[in-house]
Order: C-alpha cells, then structure tokens, then sequence
RNA sequence: GCGCCCUUCGUCUAUCGGUUAGGACGACAGCCUUUCACGUUGUAAAGACGGGUUCGACUCCCGUAGGGCGCGCCA
C-alpha cells in the first residue's frame, strides 16, 4: 500500500445528532492531514443503528462540516448501503473457523453481566459456544456470529499519539460480528468499509482506542493491512469533566449562531490537543502545513469559551471590511432576530455597514456583538435612549449639543475629520473638556453611552439623519 | 471490578536530560483615549506526591494520589 504517496483519511460520524464540537475537531484533523498530505478525506455516515440514526442528523454534519470549511472528496458513504458485504465478511470469517456461532440469548448475556459485577469479576463474554458442538444448538434460536479472538497474547496498537499501547488479548472477549437477526455490528463494519476504501490513516477520538485493538484483530484474522492509527484526546468541559450542554457539547450550528467565524473555530480548535511550537494564531493554510499526527497530545483539554472568544475577536478585527459584511449577512439567519434585520438590509444600508464596519469590527468579539453595536444604523427616529444615555442628555449635554448643532449643520463637508475638527475648535474655543461634547452626541445618535468613534458614528449616519437625531434630543 | 491512558501557571500549551521552565487566553497594574473596545508596557501565576536512575531530571523507571476512556445483538 503506498499510504505514504497519498493518505486516505475519513471522517466517521453517527447520525444520531448534530455534528458537536468532538467530532468537529477529529473532522478537522483528518482534513487537515489529508490536505497537507495530498490525500484525500473521505466521509462516511456510521447510520447502521436504524433506531437512533435519522436524516435530519445527516443534514446537520453535513451542513456544519460545510460551515467550517471541511470539504470531503468523493460522495458520503452510508454505512447502512453496505450491510451485505460486512455479512459476507462475517460469514467468511465464520468459514475460515475464525469466527462461531453463539446461541445465548440477550437475557443470558445480560444474566452473565450483572453475575460477573455482582462478583466482581471483569464483565465478558464467558465463551460458551467458543468450542462447543453446533449440533448441542437450541432449536428454534437464531445464533449470532461472534468473533473467535485470541485467549492468549497480547494485541498491540501503534498509535501516533498514544504510543505503543498493548492490550492483554485475555481482556478482550469473543464480540459479536453478525446480529442474529443477519446485521453486522460496528466493529466489523468499520474494519470491512475502512478496508474497501482504501483508508490508510485512521484519526479518531480515544475512545475508541479498545476498538482499535478488537479492529486490529478483525484486520488480523482477515489478513488485511493493519491502518496507520491515531487517537487523539478528547474534549472536556471547563470543570475538567465530561463536555455537557451548558458547556460546549453543543452543534457547531450553535457555535455559528453564537456568531463566531469558521476561521476562528477551525484556529481555535486545531490548538485543543494540537501545537506547532508556540504559534497560537496561524491561517488554515499554515494549519494544512504544519499539521503532523506527532503533534497530537495525549492528555485531555478543556474547551475554553474565553479563549476562542478572544480568537474570534481578532479573526473579526483582521478580516477586510467586504468579507467580514459578507459573513455579517450569511450569520443573520441564524441569529434571533436576524431574519427580521436582513429584510431592512438593502443596497443603501449596505454601503452604511460596509462604511461603519471599521469602528464596529474594532470592537465586536463575535458577530452577535457586531450585530448589536450596528443597531444604531438601524434605528428609527425618533431615537429609544437607554438609562445611562439619558444620564447624558441632562442640561448641560442638551446644552452642549443645542451648541454644536448650527455649527454641524456649517460643515462644508460631511466626514469624520473635518466634523472632528469642528467639535474639537468648539471645545477648545470654550475651554470645556472634549467628552462634554462626545459623550451627549453619542447619547443623541446612538441612544446609547458606547458606540464606534462618534465623528465615525456622524459620518456614516449622514448629514440629514445625523442632524435630525441631534435635534431630537435638543428639543425634549 | 478489569483493562488502557493522562497529570507543567486558573485555562490551552512549549520543553523532546543541562533553560532565570517560554508563549497565549484570562487576571491585576500603568499608558493611550470622546464612550466601549483595540493597542501597548509591566506584574503575579506551574512541573500532583514519594522514591529511584544519572554528574545533572519537568523530561527516563517504579509506586501513590487524582482524573479520563473503554468493558452492549450502540456507534
């Protein structure tokens, strides 16, 4: 196999949610491996579980893998559309007496399990039917095809990140391959689809690593080629236990309406587990570069809202104006109220954020943020003031402003420096301090006591709007 | 219970036997300043514990403690 020439690596979800951010990450890491290694990544849909498995599913890891920017090659493959030839392989193995018929019903094995806890011994199979003669059968039972797996020895998985990790084969029971009603299980259909595709590099969570050993023997008995493996740590929430809801264990649909860019999370996410020397923020680009599987840690990390936040931040801040509007637009139907606003948004208002969009990136972590700091282009006349704003629009900040308005109204010209220049003559020419005249006029334009550079704020809202506003709140 | 794995500032991490243990987020303080931010300067902050091996251990070995994952006719 040249796996070196050209890796083939495959993203594997189950469809039973949305694609969460454990799953985002391991989709990311096999993209970027197989990008920088002019492979290919394939996709494939683990839907063999018809009771929990549903489209609706399929459609969200679809949709978030888009978002992120993880393109797969080739069409999605449906674990479900290659029942047969998994059976096929059971029976062969079955053939090859690498495998057994197992009569024990579900309520045997259950019974098996609780006595074996009771007594706390190791909870497995106990390898009834290993050798036993198939004419002792039940009759009338329909038998499952178990695996016959080594009693002795040990299993060992050479793994990228873990390491050299030995299994004593004596903790490893006899699994069932074939269903008794003639369904493969998981085990095997990974082991027959990785096989069939070609896939050479398996990178997955760890907690998958007692599968890697059951999969290589499957690979093993089957004298397949044994894949290059990885398993990469997981993902824990702040508490340092298991990611919930609360925490992080959302969809990536919840991370894009939570207003943070692709770039930023796929930036953020490549350092959970990953590093390349000290680099923190590095381009995609730079990510499919340097990616290697010997960077992977081995110890579990947690997901820090904080710090992708502040990732998003500077992703927003360094984006040019155009995209970052074009991005702006794509994430308003995913926000509350975002529809609503999109509707408002014609060719005119347009050019107004693309206009503002240097004092509202400067100060937007995500584009929720950016959504909520733009508000004051949307609004209506006359201007709903919020409480600390009309603590500025007491007398003397009405005063102030009923002083600037004629001398606004002058301007040969409407932009940012030369009103600048008019408000600060005035201040200097009465001695009074800047802010008496920033702050009311942020009050009047913007409803509210923080906003992008007022004299910005001035330019972008035009000369009529912008005059109006001040007038508003002169007159009450 | 059994097996596997993990343990460096609060968090993400660098270090691959010899460093004043570095960076980033966050925190704190200063500067900048029309608000909020940005930016900038600085400060505090770590090798879980106990044994070895070695001239020398964060780094290698053993043990302890703590944590994670796995142990389905789920994937």
């Amino acid at each position: 196999m040249s796996s070196a020439e050209s890796p083939v690596t495959r993203f594997a979800p189950s469809p039973t949610g949305f694609l969460h951010i454990g799953g985002a990450r391991t989709a990311l890491f096999n993209w970027a491996y197989a990008r920088g290694h002019k492979g290919k990544m394939l996709l494939r849909i683990e839907d063999t579980d018809r009771e929990r498995s549903n489209p609706a599913a399929v459609d969200a890891i679809l949709d978030g893998l888009k978002w992120l920017g993880l393109e797969w090659d080739g069409e999605a493959i449906s674990q479900y559309s290659r029942m047969q030839r998994h059976a096929e392989v059971a029976h062969e193995l079955l053939k090859a007496g690498k495998a057994y018929h197992c009569y024990c019903s579900p309520e045997e094995l259950a019974a098996m399990r609780e006595k074996a806890e009771a007594e706390k011994r190791p909870i497995r199979y106990d390898g009834t039917w290993r050798d036993r003669d198939p004419s002792t059968a039940p009759a009338g039972v329909k038998p499952v095809i178990r695996f016959k797996s080594p009693q002795e020895g040990e299993t060992v998985i050479h793994d990228n990140a873990q390491g050299r990790v030995v299994i004593p084969n004596k903790d490893l029971d006899d699994l069932i391959i074939l269903r008794s009603d003639g369904n493969p299980t998981y085990n095997l259909s990974v082991v027959v689809d990785d096989h069939d595709m070609g896939v050479t590099h398996i990178i997955r969570g760890v907690d998958h690593l007692t599968n890697a050993a059951r999969q290589t023997q499957i690979y093993l008995a089957m004298g397949w080629q044994v894949p290059n493996m990885t398993h990469v740590p997981l993902i824990h929430g702040p508490d340092g236990a298991k990611l919930s809801k609360r925490h992080g264990a959302l969809g990536v649909e919840a991370y894009r309406a939570m207003g943070y860019l692709p770039a930023a999370l796929r930036n953020y996410l490549a350092r959970l587990g990953w590093s390349h020397g000290d680099d923190e923020i590095f381009s995609t680009q730079q990510l499919v570069e340097w990616f290697s599987l010997e960077g992977i840690n081995k110890s579990p990390a947690r997901f820090d809202f904080v710090k992708l936040e502040n990732l998003n931040g500077h992703y927003i801040r360094h984006m040019p104006d155009a995209e970052l509007l074009a991005d702006f637009l794509a994430f308003l139907p995913h926000v509350e109220g975002g529809p609503e606003l999109l509707a408002k948004i014609d060719d005119t208002m347009k050019a107004k954020l693309l206009a503002a969009m240097p004092g509202l990136k400067e100060r937007a972590k995500t584009l929720v943020e950016l959504k909520a700091s733009a508000a004051y282009l949307f609004a209506q006349r006359p201007l709903a003031i919020d409480d600390k704003a009309k603590a500025l629009l007491n007398d003397e900040g009405k005063a102030a402003l009923k002083a600037l308005h004629p001398l606004l109204a002058a301007a040969p010209e409407w932009a940012a420096h030369p009103l600048e220049a008019i408000v600060k003559a005035h201040a200097e020419a009465t001695g009074i301090k800047l802010g008496k005249f920033a702050q009311p006029l942020r009050a009047a334009l913007t409803g509210t006591s923080t906003s992008p550079g007022i004299f910005d704020v001035l330019a972008v809202l035009g000369r009529e709007e912008a005059l109006g506003r001040i007038g508003d709140q002169m007159a009450t």
